[in-house]
DNA sequence: CTGTTAGCGCGTTCAT
DNA sequence: ATGAACGCGCTAACAG
């Protein structure tokens, strides 16, 4: 049966008074009511609930916040939505979360990979009160991470800081690098290229640790640069064929984002991986371990680092401390198809 | 008690009040300064700017919206960060939204494809006040829907909803399942599979097309189960290799990471795509383009259903308006190689 | 034991 | 350039 009318328009929500009104009762007696107390009668009590229900009324968490000087909330900023790998730490967060039944809510917001844009998206939220704070493949600098941390308890995962004020939940990436530029070297490859992660954290500890572990083997590193997405992972790809030392035997991309653009451009050349070039990414995303891809990389456990940074937060935001702490992860080499001997 | 290293704890965040102490002036002055009144003097200005840079001010979003009544928040919901169809309708409404430069922030939340903890997201959503709300993948009835549409501008993206007060944002499922279908029965195949998107959005629309275009055509309608995810997709197929009528010849999967985990199983099991097994998808993710998959599918815009329908509720917003818009979109077949003539 | 009144939190706005 | 009132929900103090 709907009501026929003309243009309606959206009426500002109820508020406690409204129900109190309506209920016949006083809005501190609404109050007790939804917050569950014991000292209001079963009359009132259904009176009350009963008002809720026809305006259908839902408490203003503004105006609850503003006074419990709590927002319940957690910022989760992020580079972009596409990345397979900050999508997997999200969901790490969420689990947490959810799991530790806090009634915490953890809004995502995305910067897209704009210094300026984070920085507002972080403004917004701070202004928001969020409780705490996650950054991921943040553009900003370690100041003005270690700023945020000083106002709220703040984590990075995959981005060092050097800051006693931030929780820091990073793979060590110079392992990681090492274990990728060792699997190809022991696989016989000797002309080894990088394609680097440009100004992706973590991207520098990558190549410096693949051109310190090529030299300790007396191999002269080639490095073309790059980026974390599949296009910079393309770009490398073409830079390496126009290489003046001509193709490499194997690629190390910065991450298999980068690895499968690399790939792709190998592929469209007519070139076989592994047959002609070899190919290590890192992260393991899940498409990774496609058939299709079967890419050998290493493994990042983001579900992991998410959780892990959720809680590390949760447990700052009940102490109030601002004393951050850093949690290296291992990182593993899974070895799939892309990779053979020479 | 150790004095030294004594942990530090975060401080309230300044108020207004405190920033008007510290530079001598009233509240109300220093609000005029942050709104950048011009009935200011040079030097109060100055004063105030000081302050408010000395204690590291921020106003409180919550506190200015609670007089306003607008949060400058949309509330955006979806199943899952992992979910590359959604990650790219986001980035259209992000977009849209910060092309627009209405200070407006979109705040993301994962509904974790699970319908009760949905509805507490949306909840919590409406209680912070958001000015609209986009659904995408829920997984709630259209009464409920419908229901948010009533407090606040909503619409959906990728799913129907038969309600005037909210914006739809959908492609013409049946007839890019219809697409799919003819282009394998063109391709003189008549054993085609469908792997279906389960509950998913549109995915009974699929179904329902394909089933249609199959009967139009002759042809006995096979139908497997499946979910919008790699794992259905797996079962799917799996589903197929141990079916009374033996393998299709083709299959149309719900959408594209169900026909990737599928075509993981087949050639999991030796089966050579397109050869011995044709496979069609849905959406066009940026993945589904790459060399190592090349993946024939029917293209679904996401990042413009992204802003479009940002821009539907923004219109919206403006006007008060409970009437909601339909928006049809026309979907495309796109050929790659996972498909060849019989 | 049940219910009410009054005042607060923080920023905005209007009359002074 | 300022004081006072306000928005909405919470809570301490008080009253029936």
């Amino acid at each position: 049966m709907p009501d026929q009318s003309e243009t309606e328009r959206h009426t500002r929500p109820p508020t406690i008074r409204d129900v109190a009104e309506r209920a016949g009762v006083s809005k501190s007696l609404v109050s007790l009511v939804l917050r569950e107390s014991d000292r209001v009668s079963e009359t009132s009590r259904t009176a009350v609930l009963a008002a809720i229900d026809d305006l259908g009324y839902r408490p203003s968490a503004v105006a609850r916040s503003l006074v419990n000087r709590r927002s319940g909330l957690m910022g989760i900023i992020t580079s972009g939505a596409r990345d397979a790998f900050h999508a997997d730490v999200v969901e790490g967060v969420s689990s947490y979360i959810n799991a530790s039944k806090r009634g915490l809510i953890p809004l995502i917001l995305y910067s897209d990979h704009a210094e300026a844009h984070e920085t507002r998206v972080a403004d917004r939220f701070l202004e928001l009160r969020v409780e705490s704070l996650i950054l991921m493949g943040s553009a900003q600098s370690d100041t003005a991470l270690e700023g945020y941390g000083r106002v709220v308890p703040t984590a990075t995962v995959g981005r060092y800081v050097d800051s006693p004020l931030i929780d820091v939940v990073v793979n060590d990436d110079a392992r990681g690098a090492e274990l990728a530029t060792r699997h190809l070297l022991e696989l016989g490859h000797r002309r080894i290229a990088h394609i680097t992660g440009g100004a992706g954290n973590g991207a520098r500890e990558r190549e410096a640790s693949f051109r310190r572990t090529m030299a300790e083997a007396g191999c002269e590193p080639i490095v073309v640069p790059g980026t974390y997405l599949q296009e910079g992972g393309r770009e490398g790809a073409r830079r390496l064929q126009d290489h003046a030392s001509g193709l490499p035997t194997a690629v190390f991309a910065a991450n298999d984002l980068c690895a499968i653009g690399a790939m792709d451009v190998f592929k469209s050349a007519g070139l076989a991986i592994p047959d002609d070039i070899s190919i290590v990414g890192y992260d393991d995303i899940p498409f990774a371990g496609l058939r299709a891809i079967d890419l050998t990389t290493i493994n990042q456990p983001a579900f992991q680092m998410g959780e892990t940074a959720a809680r590390l937060l949760c447990e700052r935001v009940g102490t109030g401390s601002t004393e951050g702490t850093t949690v290296l992860i291992e990182p593993a080499l899974v070895v799939r198809s892309t990779t053979r001997a020479l």
